[in-house]
RNA sequence: CGGGGUGUAGCGCAGCUGGUAGCGCACCUGUUUUGGGAACAGGGGGUCGGAGGUUCGAGCCCUCUCACCCCGACCA
């Protein structure tokens, strides 16, 4: 590619809007130029990118014997009614009618379309397994899109749907993509980790993450120090330690209860103290005496949820463990119905189901809320001054939390990018669609299915994420816009132009993706916009080297300068293959 | 959706107490430059997000509205 003839489109300095590195780089590399809040056009280098992680994504698919096919973007909402999704999905799920008034979404997923396919072209277990997957846009109406294509409403996944006659061979479709998902990364070069995970809108019984770590991921993975589990916080499992209820923290109450439960309760004016902290602040007592009353809005009503005051509630595991279709922290004003104050909400009268995390079940005499605007209770004890329907493990695990391999294994936390989900569905879709097959002994059967994601922009974003320095984006050779470029260090030297067009057709020639900047720029603008785009290597012609008739050849990552003779260019490729 | 914020040239921004809409980069023309984002001279580009209002006069004040960004809950 001659940039002379090319869209190079980028810019000095970056937007105010963007935040990470990625959103920043992408927009001054010219990768990517936003239309709309997370709808963005893909400019040619962007796309360059994306194209080759894209083919990368397709070869190891292939190669685990799924089949490509293409489903339509909108689609009829029977088959989301059928699912039982069309009342469920929310607001995230983009409506939209046609000229007859039909109901049609814009597909953020394709669990109904695909079942809906291979029900009716597939018969008998013959023909299983079957691997249908597709590389397509996806509409997801995020409330928050974010950080450009890292969280777009509009973009493109590859999303495969495997289809089995049990459970057992739906395992070794699950462990096939497990598979074909560790090879996809690593090709992409890519820092990332599998991580254990909920399975959240989508359903089903096992899944996991695949986390590009990165700072500034949205995601937060539990990494065990003795063994080899990773998880994602939100379900982390948090082992009960009792210890928790002798510790200094414990029992540096001031001001807050004795340890005997006998002790009556006293209320105390709290004056515009909300938070855990200023409480904790105000009493001169340890945040885990303070047990914080949470209402959570669910399928199901309105609930509470009690949690120690230096824990977070993680309502992945709520969700899970209460078995809701939905769960979210309520609203200020589902809060009013409930005849408390926000920030003063406790558990005692509260006519409401109420659960609390186990580490609230050992805790005697502490601090909570009156239901009563600027007013905390002290010494509240649950059994004697209200009830508790159940315990379970419903907090988020943190640094330093034991993980369930052995008493002394620490976990610690990394962020990460969510690049791609491998899920196992079971028949969640095919009973709800009534989708089977007929099995050897001519009965009936569901189909066991599994799907798997990968956000294909969001892997270009992760990638630039992970690799960039001052000078802008790094790429590895495999996903870079260009492998190489060629640079013309002057503009007028008829010899500069000439050597470097017959290298450029040289390299090209040997089938390497390589650039020639023959553009009418003065060196500097050359040397800086290969090093913002990521271009593995700089292949610089000028009236210097030749006089010396040497190429100077340059390693975009070690900075590493090398002199090749012109007479000996296959020397090229030796560092190019390095 | 709740909370916070921003909309002025393609990008980054300034614009005071209401009184002729500006700067840097980018762009166009010319000359000189030419190994790390060149210099000079000249030039083009604006419904000041939109609508209404107050005023002799609004980028600035008021009302409404739209868009976008940030923090929270969701996800590839």
């Amino acid at each position: 590619m001659k940039l002379s003839k090319y869209l190079v489109a980028t810019l000095k300095e970056a937007p105010n809007d963007a935040e990470t590195q990625s959103h920043k780089l992408m927009i001054r590399a010219g990768m990517i130029r936003k239309v709309a809040a997370g709808i963005y056009n893909f400019m040619p280098l962007g796309l360059r990118v994306f194209r080759k992680v894209e083919k990368i994504i397709r070869e190891e698919m292939n190669n685990s014997d799924a089949i490509e096919v293409m489903m339509p973007f909108v689609t009829p909402a029977d088959l989301w009614i059928k699912s039982g999704r069309w009342d469920i999905y929310g607001k995230e799920l983009l409506r939209l009618k046609d000229r007859a008034d039909r109901d049609f979404c814009l597909g953020p997923t394709h669990e109904e379309v695909v079942t809906d396919l291979v029900d009716r072209e597939v018969k008998s277990y013959k023909n299983l397994p079957l691997n249908i997957y597709q590389i397509q846009p996806k509409f997801r109406d995020e409330i928050r899109p974010r950080f450009g294509v890292m969280r777009a409403r509009e973009f493109v996944m590859k999303d495969a749907y495997s289809f089995d006659v049990d459970e057992k061979a739906a395992d070794e479709s699950y462990s096939k993509m497990f598979n074909a998902y560790q090879n996809i990364f690593k090709r992409c070069g890519l820092e990332f980790r599998a991580v254990e995970a909920d399975s959240g809108n989508i359903g089903g019984s096992s899944s996991h993450e695949f986390m590009v770590i990165a700072d500034t991921g949205e995601d937060t993975i539990m990494v065990c120090d003795k063994c080899d589990f990773a998880a994602n916080v939100e379900t982390t499992p948090v082992i009960f330690q009792e210890e928790d209820l002798k510790s200094e923290n414990h029992k540096k109450n001031a001001g807050a209860g004795k340890e005997t439960p006998e002790i009556k309760i006293e209320k105390i004016s709290t004056p515009s103290i909300t938070s855990v902290k200023d409480l904790a602040n105000f009493l001169g007592i340890a945040e885990q005496r303070i047990v914080k009353t949470m209402i959570v809005s669910t399928d199901q009503g309105l609930e509470a949820v009690l949690i120690r005051g230096d824990h977070e509630i993680s309502l992945t595991k709520y969700k899970k463990e209460r078995n809701l279709e939905f769960v979210e922290l309520a609203n200020d004003k589902e809060i009013d119905e409930l005849k408390t104050a926000k920030g003063f909400t406790g558990p005692i009268d509260l006519e409401v189901k109420i659960f609390a995390d186990n580490a609230i079940k050992n805790l005697v005499s502490y601090v909570a809320g009156s239901n009563e605007k600027d007013f905390h209770l002290l010494n509240v004890n649950h059994n004697k001054d209200f009830k508790i329907n159940k315990f379970f493990d419903v907090r988020e695990a943190m640094e330093g939390d034991r993980c369930r391999c052995s008493v002394d294994a620490l976990l610690s936390s990394t962020k990460g990018i969510e690049v791609g989900h491998v899920f196992k569905l079971g028949t969640k879709y095919s009973e709800a669609m009534k989708a089977g097959f007929t099995d050897a002994s001519g009965k009936n059967q569901n189909f066991f299915m599994g799907c798997y994601g990968i956000g294909v922009g969001r892997v270009v974003a992760a990638a630039i994420e992970q690799n960039n320095d001052e000078k802008g984006i790094s790429l590895p050779l495999s996903i870079a816009p260009f492998e190489a470029i060629v640079i013309q260090a002057d503009k007028k030297n008829e010899e500069v132009l000439r050597v470097s067009e017959e290298i450029y057709n040289f390299i090209k020639n040997k089938g390497i993706d390589v650039a020639l900047d023959d553009r009418p720029e003065s060196p500097g603008i050359k040397f800086k916009d290969a090093e913002l785009i990521g271009i593995p290597y700089q292949i610089v012609i000028g009236p210097k080297s030749l006089a010396k008739d040497v190429i100077e050849f340059k390693n975009r990552r070690t900075n590493i300068k090398e002199e090749i003779p012109i007479d000996n260019l296959n020397k090229l490729f030796e560092l190019i293959n390095e």
